[in-house]
DNA sequence: ATATATTGACTGACCAGCCAGTCAATAATT
DNA sequence: AATTATTGACTGGCTGGTCAGTCAATATAT
């Protein structure tokens, strides 16, 4: 009984066609980043991406359509990896505090992906469906980790207050900040964001969680 | 010697055509914050100004210039209570935090104002000289106001950390995501933006002046 | 040889910016 | 005070360029 017969095998056309998807999806990412929705040329999308015009269309149904496909296929890889931090739940809350933001920091901050969210909050009121995907794919998933996980942190004791487990966004303030930040006023004033966010740390931890920082 | 012949009187004509400067920079606004920079449509903002498009280039050079107008324009009043806040250099923090927070609610947050956030960091990308002028004269200033505030008040014991002092953005993310949130994820998840704005507060002057809060 | 994938010139809608013309408000003249 | 001349703010139809989307022709794989 064959393994796998089910999925036909990739031809070379099948992987060549796979490719040139992953090349036009790169390709319009860098675009849409640059010049946002309206702005962006398919012709130029089509030459990043070393293919004509017309094979965009057999990738996607229209111009809408293929940045909804560009917003999705890049948090992919980020969504997977919350996923797995949420399935850890009796992590200590600084041990997943430190978790996330390190991943924020590698996988976020400072890849390309960094400019995902300036992207989303730029078009995302014009694209409801973006906005609803990001929302229940994304931002619902990781407050509700955060949530979640301060509120066992409060009643274990471990943090002093309940607010994050109230207000799971405060956690969220600073990683946008400092999205923002690098995209914008970097030029005009450099920010140490590892410093904020090992400072944002402390500060949700509490003060008794700060000291044992430096035992 | 005439006392004020410099400057000839308004007239009919110099107060109707501020009139029309201000319709102009009204529609303006809600058309660009409607669509963005490239999708506005100079036809749709003199038609809801109730003005004929070549009226637009008595009072702009071009379309970016009257961009540049409007988000420059919008901000004014913000800067000025700014300004205000920054000169009452020895409130205590809490209470430089209540007016800020309270500040930011009733002129920002409740207003169409609230948008210009969410402009600034759709095209403030590609429009180097907004971002400049938003750093120069909104954000340094805020920071600078906070920071010194901080400092001043970890020195005489009223918060514990010195964080906010040496990082005062971490005062703005929840600002941040409170405009982001009601522009895009309100229909899908309602937040009480008050109860959070509070509860950062209590978050940011620590555990024994949260206690104070309620007598 | 057939089927399928890819190309890129072309079309038509769209829109920023232009500019020749209009007319109410003011100034000059009687 | 009444009449005429001048100004310049305002208008809106037009033009030239731009660009999303199409499709007949071509290339490539099976």
């Amino acid at each position: 009984m064959p393994v796998a017969a089910a999925a036909p095998l990739p031809t070379k056309r099948r992987q060549a066609s796979e490719a040139r998807r992953r090349a036009i999806l790169d390709a319009a990412f860098e675009i849409f980043i640059a010049e946002g929705f309206k702005a962006a040329r398919l012709d130029d999308i089509a030459k990043r991406a070393g293919v004509a015009k017309g094979t965009l269309y057999l990738f996607s149904r229209d111009k809408e359509d293929l940045f909804e496909l560009v917003a999705l296929d890049m948090v992919a890889p980020v969504l997977e990896r919350l996923t797995l931090l949420a399935q850890q739940t009796d992590l200590p809350f600084a041990a997943l505090l430190t978790g996330m933001f390190s991943l924020f920091e590698r996988e976020v901050l400072a890849t390309k992906r960094r400019e995902i969210f300036r992207l989303i909050i730029a078009e995302g009121a014009r694209f409801p469906t973006i906005a609803k995907f990001y929302h229940r794919e994304v931002i619902s998933r990781g407050l509700a980790l955060i949530g979640g996980a301060a509120g066992r942190a409060h009643a274990r004791g471990e943090i002093s207050s309940d607010a994050l487990a109230r207000y799971p966004q405060l956690l969220f303030g600073p990683l946008l900040i400092s999205v923002v930040w690098r995209s914008l006023f970097e030029p005009y004033q450099p920010l140490d964001i590892s410093g904020m966010l090992a400072a944002h740390r402390d500060m949700l931890l509490g003060p008794a969680a700060a000291k044992a920082r430096e035992p």
